[in-house]
RNA sequence: GGGGUCGUAGUUCAGUUGGUUAGAAUGCCGGCCUGUCACGCCGGAGGUCGCGAGUUCGAGUCUCGUCGGCCCCGCCA
């Protein structure tokens, strides 16, 4: 750069700029050689602008300017002129003004780009991770990250002004039962021991609590050793929120308050407080889901009691044995072929449905259904009733025990949803999900587990029951659903150790392994913890739905692969046996080559 | 652990029923061009068809395996 001194960004100038001396840096984005006449577009992160070299002006600067070539780094000065008349470029906030160059300095050189830095072209997913510092220069990623730097910084103004402290927890801490696999960190100077990465800072911000730190909070990374998904990364980012001597109440008004704040700050829009609340059962009974999208219709019908007697031996021998029977009405869509309705069949397959039955309404009611045989006129005139069905509609059935005819009903809701585009990016639709289950049962672990986690405090009037119908508790945990997607959630916490040991009991973790894993926790309850609860949201998820994007890959700067790899740094890679002696590893999985 | 899909020039893609020398656009290189803004015109270079087997007279194309990207199920308190 030598002397040169940046004046001004590429986003700056306008024409009351005009005549001013002014020296840019950028990128050259584009470059339009007239032999004559050599326009560049400079680029850096602010935008785009057009700087001119004239053999007529300076012949010698001109003929630098040959050599010019895409994504050079260049410090130019020049003098700012109004472009000629006719010559205005209406697409660039820059584009009334031009710099004409007295001196150009290539500060660096760069090889041709592996990909087009453009917004158009689809690249693959590889190529874009393993040269992320290219990919992010693409106007598209770029405005991405600008926005999550805005939105971490509303929310964490936002917190300061409600007497927020942010507060650092550990990264290296112990691996606790429940929840997602861990990942694993080896101590070397404690043979044989490990820290876990955090899954949350949940035990953290609850000490915090009993520190009397009363408001806490921090945007911070949590590790999850699990399946990647387009929403989900190993390591993601948390806004974590912990406070003392609250209800659901002021935690409500705080998330609520929030999020007004974040939609203003990125996109300038007004949400309507206070969002609407809707329990866990009337979600699952309606929806078939604890995350409903309410942005549009298409609600499950329970069809149960009407096919109960049935001749349909399929419906009927479901309700024998307890489970459901449930339709939706897909409005509209008798003109489905016989391939959409395959196509739908396959998919609800996916979810572990084992058909879609299916009935297209016809004028007159009649129904055209390969399982229309099966009912008399009063049934169908019953289920016709229940689904408000008319003419022209599609009804799509589902029978099997609840938990499938939930999942496979409520993904064809989604499913119908957007094959009929009824989801709209620009509107965002905020719900409360409240009393969730304390627990459920787990199959496999033939024991009770926590829907939220082991340190959520059940309702006061169920707290008998623990005994008797654990999965009948209901507990004071929430969820903030936006659009479908569970954004963040949280519990009002147990505060007093009987209560503690009781759930754990519930849990089947007994008092050695409670004492083993938890005793830091079980003590600290012991000694003037007040009534507390929080939440977390997933930072990621919620920039990716504010900027519409179908991936939180997009919004997180150097993400993994769907095989948790990274194609720049080639993470996670073999390390000197000498590293894992030192750690105490002695590895077997060459032998089981 | 399982299902689906994709892999061809630097990039994005096309490639028929298995058949001569694998194409297009863009990018790149060279030349021309003084008002473009996705500049234009002319010319040129550029390919281990992901990798490995197999079938066949012959494979980008068919079969099997394998590696990788993506989507999903399971998993993710």
């Amino acid at each position: 750069m030598g002397d040169l001194v940046r004046t001004h960004k590429c986003n700056d100038l306008r024409q009351t700029d005009s005549g001013d001396q002014v020296t840019l840096m950028g990128w050259v984005l584009r470059r339009r050689d007239h032999g004559g006449v050599i326009f560049i577009d400079l680029r850096d992160r602010w935008g785009i602008t057009q700087v001119v070299f004239n053999p007529e002006h300076n012949a010698e600067v001109h003929a630098k300017a040959h050599g010019l070539r895409s994504e050079w780094v260049l410090a130019i000065r020049g003098r700012v002129h109004n472009r000629p008349d006719g010559m205005i470029n209406d697409k660039l906030a820059t584009g009334s003004i031009e710099v004409m160059v007295d001196e150009l300095r290539i500060l660096n050189t760069s090889k041709t780009p592996p990909f087009p830095l453009d917004e158009e072209t689809e690249v693959s997913d590889n190529l874009r991770l393993q040269y992320r510092y290219l990919d992010m220069r693409r106007p598209g990623m770029a405005d991405n990250f600008i926005m999550r730097h805005k939105a971490a910084q509303a929310i964490r103004t936002f917190l300061n002004d409600e007497n927020f402290l942010e507060i650092e927890t550990p990264m290296l801490t112990r691996s606790t039962p429940e929840g997602a696999r861990d990942y694993l960190v080896p101590s070397r100077v404690n043979a044989g021991k490990f820290y876990a990465l955090p899954q949350s800072p949940q035990l953290f911000k609850q000490l915090l609590m009993v520190a009397g730190m009363d408001r806490y909070y921090q945007i911070t990374k949590c590790f999850r050793d699990e399946d990647l998904r387009a929403d989900r990364q190993p390591e993601f980012t948390h806004v974590d929120m912990e406070l003392s001597f609250v209800n659901e109440e002021e935690i409500y008004h705080i998330g609520e308050e929030m999020m007004a704040t974040l939609f203003r700050a990125t996109h300038g829009l007004e949400i309507k407080t206070p969002f609407p609340r809707m329990s866990y059962d009337e979600a699952v009974h309606r929806f078939g889901t604890d995350r409903p999208d309410i942005r549009f219709g298409l609600e499950l019908t329970d069809l149960t009691d009407i096919v109960k007697d049935a001749s349909f031996k399929v419906f009927r021998q479901v309700v024998e044995k307890g489970g459901v029977v449930k339709a939706i009405n897909a409005k509209g869509c008798a003109t489905f072929s016989r391939k959409d309705l395959d196509d739908l069949t396959d998919f609800a397959g996916n979810y572990g449905a084992k058909g879609l039955a299916w009935v297209k309404v016809k004028a007159d009611g009649e129904w055209q259904s390969p399982i229309a045989k099966f009912f008399k006129d009063e049934e169908c005139a019953a289920m016709t009733a229940a689904l408000q069905a008319e003419e022209g509609d599609l009804l799509l059935f589902q029978a099997d025990n609840p938990a499938i005819v939930h999942q496979v009903l409520a993904e064809i809701r989604l499913e119908l949803a957007r094959r009929l585009a009824l989801l709209d990016k620009n509107e965002f639709s905020f719900l409360w999900i409240t009393d969730f289950p304390l627990v459920e049962y787990d199959q496999e672990l033939k024991r009770h587990t926590s829907v939220h986690h082991p340190f959520t405090m059940p309702r006061e009037e169920d707290i008998p029951l623990l005994d008797t119908e654990p999965a009948k508790v209901k507990s004071r945990a929430y969820d903030m659903v936006l659009n479908g997607t569970e954004i963040g959630g949280g519990s009002l916490r147990i505060h007093q150790k009987e209560l503690q040991d009781k759930v754990f009991a519930t849990l089947g973790i007994d008092e050695k392994e409670a004492n083993d894993k938890f005793s830091f926790l079980l003590k600290a309850l012991e000694l003037g913890a007040p009534p507390h609860g929080g939440m977390a949201f997933g930072f990621d998820r919620l920039m990716m739905i504010l900027l519409g994007r179908d991936t939180i890959r997009d919004v997180i700067a150097f993400p993994k692969t769907q095989k948790a790899t990274c194609p720049l740094t080639e993470a996670p890679a073999p390390v000197a046996r000498k590293q894992l002696t030192e750690l105490y590893l002695r590895p077997d999985w060459e032998d089981k080559k």
